[in-house]
DNA sequence: GAAATATTTCGTAATATTGCGAAATATTTA
DNA sequence: TAAATATTTCGCAATATTACGAAATATTTC
């Protein structure tokens, strides 16, 4: 028998919507999706916020799995982690086509 | 000159994604998706909260614009709001297209 | 080893979210 | 009008989010 409050799709749903669910997360992953990787300090740049606050950001986005830090010294290069971003697409794709 | 921080389509995302980051109100708008219609109190005894959280929600849904209540006393009948449910659709979809 | 560069972590504050039960509201029915 | 039914609002508490600047960390270069 389960315990669980919710099924393990709709919790994947839930998380993925909640890194989309701030503007400047739109924005950053709109950057990273227009080229293929771009270092963090270059992403700042074209931000309202502080690179304090960037940084926040970007460890949600990389907890929710939609991207991936590639140390190369002295900077970080961030890229679309495609596995997740493929799989929130269609998780959430499909979520909208529940509706007949 | 524009003294906005993001895109009127940015910020559409972000709202209409917040709306589905938390999993009960994944779990509402599916059952709401699956059949054309549905009462509240039919609702919450396939929810694991409360009555007065349920409202909450529900009330969270409608100002994103996802859903809307019809007074049917002393019932309310709530729905999937066709027009911003295909909105969100369009936008959350063309968001994750932009990845090449 | 010291300086320069890039990023994160810390400390703090303001605000938002989530949740509950009790009370309030509104409508229909007896 | 009183009772029954359905939902929301209120008051409260716990926790999470968002944001900033200062300090800490890590690496390379001088």
């Amino acid at each position: 028998m389960s315990n669980k409050k919710y099924t393990e799709e709709q919790e994947k749903i839930a998380r993925y919507a909640k890194a989309l669910s701030h503007p400047v997360r739109i924005q950053i992953l709109e950057i990273l999706a227009g080229q293929s990787c771009c270092y963090s300090g270059d992403i700042v740049d074209d931000l309202p916020i502080a690179r304090s606050t960037l940084s926040q950001h970007l460890s949600e986005l990389r907890d929710s799995g939609l991207i991936q830090g590639e140390f190369n010294p002295p900077k970080i290069k961030y890229c679309i982690r495609m596995e997740n971003w493929e799989e929130a697409k269609l998780l959430i794709g499909g979520f909208f086509e529940k509706k007949k």
